[in-house]
DNA sequence: TCTTGAACCTCTAGTTGCTAGAGACATTAG
DNA sequence: CTAATGTCTCTAGCAACTAGAGGTTCAAGA
């Protein structure tokens, strides 16, 4: 059994994050010790590692809730896990696609600037005018997430 | 002068959106009508669209609080303003390059994954164990913004 | 055995950049 | 004149934690 020290420094996941975790019920209760202190089995420390390098892969905890589920019906088809996982990807796409948009505006407006005054700075001209940029989508970008 | 709606509809910045830029100082307070409601003139409506490019841009209200004032010193150099540029530009790159990463590492689940079973489910597997991962800089990613 | 210090406990509040809602007042079109 | 829309303030909520206060438990050294 271990501490939540332990946990924390095994999986990587910080001290409060762990409670934070318990808390919001993606990881069952802890047992406790005489003390009242958290004590973990071999079962949640693979639940933790699994959130943790999900996480990592830039799921939500919301998916992360329903892969877990998922996890626990190993009979069932996995069509369901691969329609997440397929989700995530086509965020992570996208996201890589605006900020690659961000990069191209950010890396011109860099090389048009001289250096001079800021009245003749190109990138305080560009940022107050939309219609200096190059691409138009970076425009209205919806929803933004994390990562 | 025009009312917060018509603000809102000029600049794309919803109702609210702009309160908020108020309350946190962002923008001035605002004049009022006979019947308190805010009246804006030209310099906010710049000063907001301002804002609205530089966040579609990826910058943080704190990096545009800079520009800002930088914006207002219209003789002095524009080092500074540049530093914020190209660190939100190397900010911008970096996440490129992690989000890449992860890119790679869920299609090369997906691929693998033959649609059975969750108990053979390669997604599931590679969830539970960083080790089948092809890249391991993908773990203990430090601070990630948004975007 | 005692004592110190690290690790643990609970609880609250803060972070970023908004968004949603309640309940009341102002303005405007028909 | 009235009804609909717009605006006001205020509070609370989102994700996913992080930080801190103030107190308890544990493990190791003297
Ligand atoms: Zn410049
Ligand atoms: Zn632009
Ligand atoms: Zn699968
Ligand atoms: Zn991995």
């Amino acid at each position: 059994m271990l501490t939540i020290g332990k946990l924390a420094a095994s999986t990587g996941v910080k001290v409060p994050t762990i409670r934070y975790y318990e808390q919001i019920e993606l990881l069952p209760e802890a047992d406790r010790s005489a003390g009242n202190q958290r004590l973990y089995g071999q079962s949640t420390l693979d639940r933790l590692a699994f959130i943790r390098h999900a996480r990592d892969l830039g799921f939500t905890l919301d998916a992360i809730r329903d892969l877990l589920s998922l996890s626990d019906q190993p009979n069932h088809s996995c069509a369901a896990v691969d329609v997440i996982a397929r989700k995530q990807l086509s965020e992570v796409e996208s996201r890589i696609l605006r900020l690659t948009t961000l990069k191209i505006e950010l890396e011109r407006m860099l090389i048009q600037c001289s250096g001079g005054r800021i009245a003749d700075c190109r990138v305080i001209e560009v940022l107050g005018d939309h219609s200096l940029c190059v691409s138009s989508d970076h425009c209205h970008p919806k929803a933004e997430a994390t990562l």
